[in-house]
Formats: structure tokens, sequence, C-alpha cells
DNA sequence: CGGCGTGGGTACGGTGCCGTACTGACGTTG
DNA sequence: CAACGTCAGTACGGCACCGTACCCACGCCG
């Protein structure tokens, strides 16, 4: 029974929520938890409420890199929103913690009943393909230390707390980048003051300085989805 | 008076495209001109049909790159199918030709009325957002080289000619790289026979050999266009 | 307490692409 | 046909990041 939590469902009008409180479980995920899976239909659809999941693309190579997130601000399997059954990404728990699930149908019906939640829903989408656009540019043109901050903060976002797991080697494996290169990124963050860590743990120290480390796709980004949890007034 | 050309237009139901064909407008595209302007409404709607769109993330020091292009397989100023009405991204004519122009409220109006139309619409956008992810796992890891060949197979697709007009300096901006690097990829792809150019116009001799120089990029995303084409019978 | 697994620091040669910049070839225009 | 603008070829130093590899520190477990 879901209490509150995802920004997304939060935004709805109370009595819309309300409908859907019942249909909702709210469960524990733990690390790399699969969500979706590429060519396997979705059954769920999860509004994550203190976990991330990452959205992963994945090379015939076997390498692949980050290419979306989500958590609180969203929902996981948006695609599903557009009519799409089949998961075309892997998407795993990236940050464990809370999520609130719904099966795919109970989806499907409540986007018919709930304009609001269909036009949240949209919006979401919007945001995701506006930020993985983003990460196409970004991916090229920033440093490494740079797009590190911002996969920082992002997350911290994301979670909605300043400490969460996270071990030097997967956020290589997200970034598409040697752990090497983020052992000097991250140094040079905890050397700053901006954030510590130890042993598979990161705590943000001073959220100023870390956002003054990210490039600019942080905020770009960030407003985006912001803007995509917006009322609109008509 | 659209008379088809679009692959998006021409696979709704004959009665469907029969009742939009007077509301479009068939109009010749010259190369770099504008779309949609971040900030700015979405006056109309373009469906291509061989002309191509470019879309371009933009950053604060003005460099930029494409993150997705347009052409008869879709149409561009995808986001108002989601209701978003103010343009985030640079959309400018890459490659010129014929486009198919109806007004943003026509647009609307016509989602409304044909369940077949928003269907592929949707459709359509999940493509665009697949694929976007996917050039931000390219940039990441795949050689210029194939990048660039990945890039004129898919601008071949787009335009459904093997010759088109484009300019090694257009090219470089596109992919977010130095004209010079571009200026060896081309080379090596014309000593191999898979193209041929000429101050400022491109022919792709040997489409299969193209391929081959391509990236997995090329087929994963044209699969997940063609997919998002195909009409499905529930 | 000793062993092992995991997480993090460091080193080093290699390379792909950058920034810049000069040159030549072609085509169009007056 | 001379001049200029556009397009393509080439060069070179620089650097960010790669691939690989080895080491140490911590913490859990028997």
């Amino acid at each position: 029974m879901y209490q509150g939590g995802n920004r997304l469902l939060d935004a709805l009008p109370p009595a819309e929520i309300g409908a859907l409180r019942s249909q909702l479980d709210v469960l524990v995920l733990k690390p790399h938890d699969l969500m979706a899976n590429p060519g396997h239909s979705f059954e769920h659809v999860d509004f994550p409420i203190d976990a991330v999941y990452s959205i992963i693309a994945v090379l015939s190579n076997g390498n692949g890199c980050e290419v979306g997130s989500v958590g609180r601000e969203g929902f996981v399997a948006a695609e599903v929103a557009l009519g799409q059954t089949t998961a075309r990404r892997t998407t795993v728990c990236q940050v464990p913690g809370q999520t609130a699930r719904m099966s795919r149908d109970t989806f499907d019906r409540s986007l018919r009943n709930s304009a609001e939640l269909t036009r949240l829903a949209q919006r979401n989408i919007t945001a995701r393909l506006f930020a993985s656009e983003q990460f196409t540019a970004c991916n090229l043109i920033h440093p490494l230390a740079e797009r590190c901050a911002r996969w920082l903060m992002m997350t911290r976002d994301r979670v909605g707390r300043d400490g969460f797991s996270l071990t030097q080697d997967f956020l290589a494996t997200m970034l598409g980048v040697r752990r090497a290169g983020i052992t000097l990124a991250a140094k040079s963050l905890k050397d700053s003051g901006a954030i510590d860590y130890h042993r598979g743990y990161v705590e943000v120290r001073d959220q100023a300085k870390l956002a003054a480390a990210c490039c600019e796709c942080y905020a770009t980004i960030r407003d985006a989805f912001e803007d995509a949890l917006g009322r609109v007034l008509v």
C-alpha cells in the first residue's frame, strides 16, 4: 500500500492518487536487481521512492554504459505509456531502496482513467528523451571529472539523501570509462571536500561545491525533469 | 497537397490519410533552414519526404552535436504528440528536399481523430528515444571512423537516395569532432570504394561495404525505426 | 588470527582525437 | 581571366583517457 514518496505520483490530484493507492505494492530493491531485460515483456511499472534505477545500453561486445536513470521524479518502463510492451534496454537497480510497483494492466487502465497521469507520464518521457540527448553531447564534449560530478549530483537528487551505496567500479561501468579514471576524479572531489567515500559508500558533503564541479548538463537535465513535474493550469 | 513519400503517413489506413491529405502543404527545404529553436513554440509539424532534419544539442560554449535526425521514417516536432508545445532543441534542415507540413493545431486534432496516427507517432517517439540512448553509448565507445560510416548510412536511408549534399565541415559539426578527423575517415571510405565525394556532394557507391564499416549501432537503430513503422494487427 | 574477497590507489606505455593552422584545388562571380 | 570563397588534404604538438597490471587496506569469515 503506497503512502507517498514518488514525486510523479504525488503530483496527481488527491482523488486520482487515492484510487491508485491500493493498486501499488511497496517493495525493497537490492543493488543490481533486474527490472527489465531486452526482448522480454514489461510485467509491471515501478515508481521509485528512494531507490534509483539505471537504464543501460549493452553493446554486442558486452561493453555498455548508462543511458538514463530513474528515481522518485519518474517511473520505470515508461515506454509502456507509449504502447511499447517489450523492453529494449537492461534496467537494473543502481541504488537500493523502496519502490512502488503496479502491474502493467493496472497502469494501462489508470492511464485511460486519468488524464493527469497520462499528462505527467508523457511529460516525464519528453524529459527522458531530452536527458538522453544531452548525454549524447555530454559524453563527447565534457571531461570525465565533470561528468562524474554530474552523475553524483543527479543520483543524490534521485535518492533524496546525501549518502548512498556506490563503488567506483560500478560508477566506472555506468559512465563507460575505466575505474582508474574514476579514482582520480573522485579523489579530487574528496580532496576539495565536496564528497567523502569509503569502501562502497559515498556521501555528498558540500552540495554547492559538487554542483560547481558538474558540467552544465546537470542543471539542464534537472530543470527538464522539474518542468515535467509542474502542474499546468489550463 | 500531399501525394505520398513520408513512410509514417503512408503507413496510415487509406481513409485516414485521405482526410489528412488536404491539410498538408508540401514545401522545399534549403540546407540549414531552421525548423525549431529552443524556447520557441512549435508552429507546425513536418513529415519529411526526401529532406532530412538534424536535431542538435547546443551547449553554452556554442559547441554542439547532432543528437537525432529525422527523415521520411518519422516526423519533426514529435514532442507535440506528447503535449510539449515549446521546442528544447535546435532543429535544422540537414539534407535539402521536400517535406509535408501541417499546423500544430491540425496535428493535435488529427491525433484525437486517428488512433492509428497516435500509435505510429508514439512508436516513432520510442524509436527516437532508443536511438538517442544508443548514440550516448556509441559516442563513448565506438571509434570515429565507424560512427562516420554509420551516419552516412543512416542519412542515405532517410533521404532514400545514394547521393546527397554534404560537406565534411558540416558532418564534423554533426558528429562533434574536428573536420580533419572526418577527412581521414572519409578518405579511407573513399579509398575502399564504399563512397565517393566531391566538393560538398557525397555518393554511396557500395552500400554493403559502407554498412560493413559501420558500428553495430546502425543496424540496431534502423531496426528500431522499422519496427516503429510496422502495422500491428491486434 | 590468518585467509580471502572486495574496494581503492597508482603506474606506464599507447592511442585516438583535439586545436590550430597552412596549403592547394575547384567553382563561381564580376 | 583574375579574384575570392568554399571545400578538402595534411601536419604536429598536446592531452585525455585507454588497457593492463600490481599493490595495499579494510572487513568479513572460518
